[in-house]
DNA sequence: CTGAAAGCGCTAACAC
DNA sequence: GTGTTAGCGCTTTCAG
């Protein structure tokens, strides 16, 4: 199949150093004679010669390589991240290594050893809940990374999240600014922080506005069936309250299943009931094009994340760098 | 940070070699004594030892990945597919480096090579038009690998794909069923195979049903600016076929922007307006609960191109394997 | 100007 | 039962 610097080296009656020096463009600083270098590339060129990369690294001690660790490749958001970071990484000459965890922990761990067996020069990772273990030892050994969308604040790591609480105080309070009184807030994932912030941003703009906070406008959906638990809370909802106003979904899927909830009742989305939503997803704007909605900055996302990690490739020791960035609205003030 | 086999060995007064059959599980086998097998499996747990998957790949000669090529990591369909990859490749121990080429042949050809360097054991690639130079190296080179969404009929590679013309023909003969008699084609792209495929499909359900070929109703989207060009396409169908009656899309994209359309333009997409579309996203399930759909099978064709592409590295220079998938679709007959 | 040789971490044929 | 050794393909120090 493909030939190494040593069948070239053979092939020429030059040695395996001055095929290296010549392949990697050192020629002229190694003062190689150009009749040397010429006939060297030519011949590469000619049998199309790929360097093995997996030699290279493991001289090199570093693969050039980024790991991408995220929850579901499936998830709009988490696709675009992949991208933005994927054409970021490209820019430093990275190329990316991508992996799914599928928000279950134990994936999530071998995924994180086997990206350092391949020994990847760095990782950014979106964690599920249970990923502290794994964060412990990668924080131990200073291997770089970057944690996006979700973070540990008891754990000295970069991280890039979005202003959770802000966002959701911002949502509501446009809600409220609509003179809608009865929001019920449907949310998930209690156990995650960034979830805890949203509530948290929620409630603060109620209680600024001087509105009670009504538990029963309070739904929490069961993550992994909330396909059909939504229903179970959104029934709830509107039997206890049936004035309800004004809905804030504090994540993109919520939002998805609700409004499919409000197209089989009929339900008019437009005046009767106000929405926003934290996150999005590309039909929300022909299903819900009145939906208040804040979007994450995902190129921003993506280009800090690949810019923290390699600066610190670079130098190590730095300080961690540790951005909270304003969601991206869709309407003013 | 991560101690090698030789680190091991020498802590333990043991060779290198032994130590690499019992972490290779191959100690019974090597009648390695147990209390030496304890004893090195203990202190490799104890410093959490991680061996060097770069260094085995190069003495293996395999790396034990898997690449994939697609186009683009935001299109819905393409997540997807590498969602099903990613797991189905984990059965067989196989781990995933995915790269997205975003339909850019330059790109598309370096990733390609880049992979190769990387050694990884096998390709599944979801090519862009021009693949093809890049496509005969690697059948030249005999490197596994296998193609997915689109292929080059004559060239010998695996493929595995739609069966595009059979599904339009399916989708448009159920317009045609419903009474529609002026259905539109909206396409784009059509210098790839499969959309001719699926133009074909079109026309032989309308010649089937003994309607004409009628031009204006001959929608071609240029792809790149689809989402600006489909309004000039749909308002040219509307104002030279006020009555058209039908809208066939050859896929997703093109049938997303055109309900944006008709929702602006408040036009009946129920009762005057029948709709059919080759792939799909999750949100016309809302948008347009009643257009026709064919799907991709996507959790198919994730595994076979696994399936394929494993079976060949056992035993290489087998048949090629062509399959042309059936589409599930969204109604009866 | 060019080459020899060591070494990255692992596996495996071949001793003893 | 265990160790020696060579080699995977590359980079880089040191010697001519």
């Amino acid at each position: 199949m493909n030939l190494s610097m040593k069948d070239i080296a053979n092939a020429l009656n030059v040695s395996k150093t001055t095929v290296s020096w010549v392949l990697a463009g050192q020629g002229d600083r190694r003062k190689i004679s150009l009749s040397t270098q010429e006939k060297i590339l030519a011949y590469a060129r000619k049998v199309n010669y790929q360097p093995n990369l997996l030699a290279r690294s493991l001289t090199n001690g570093s693969s050039n390589t980024l790991g991408l660790v995220i929850p579901s490749i499936d998830d709009e958001f988490y696709a675009h991240i992949a991208r933005e970071v994927e054409m970021e990484a490209e820019k430093y000459s990275y190329s990316l290594t991508f992996c799914s965890s599928e928000t279950d922990p134990k994936r999530e761990s071998r995924i994180i050893r086997m990206l350092k067996s391949k020994r990847v020069d760095g990782l950014i990772i979106a964690p599920t809940k249970h990923s502290r273990e794994e964060l412990d030892i990668l924080v131990e050994e200073k291997y770089p990374f970057v944690l996006i969308d979700r973070y540990f604040p008891e754990l000295d790591t970069n991280y890039i999240i979005l202003d959770n609480e802000g966002s959701s105080h911002q949502l509501v309070t446009r809600l409220v600014r609509d003179g809608r009184k009865k929001i019920a807030l449907i949310t998930s994932d209690t156990h995650l922080l960034v979830m805890n912030l949203r509530r948290d941003g929620y409630r603060r703009a109620l209680s600024e506005a001087g509105l009670p906070a009504i538990p029963a406008l309070y739904g929490e959906v069961k993550r992994g069936e909330y396909v059909t638990d939504i229903i179970r809370v959104l029934d709830g909802i509107f039997t206890e309250v049936p004035d309800v106003d004004g809905f804030y979904f504090s994540t993109h899927y919520l939002a998805m299943e609700a409004l499919r909830y409000f197209y089989r009742h009929g339900m008019d989305i437009t005046e009767k009931i106000g929405l926003a939503c934290l996150h999005t997803v590309s039909s929300f704007e022909i299903l819900a094009p009145r939906m208040y909605i804040a979007e994450q900055p995902i190129r921003e996302i993506g280009r800090q994340a690949v810019q923290i990690l390699v600066n610190e490739l670079k130098s190590a020791d730095r300080e961690k760098t540790k951005m909270v960035l304003p969601a991206v609205m869709n309407f003013n003030e």
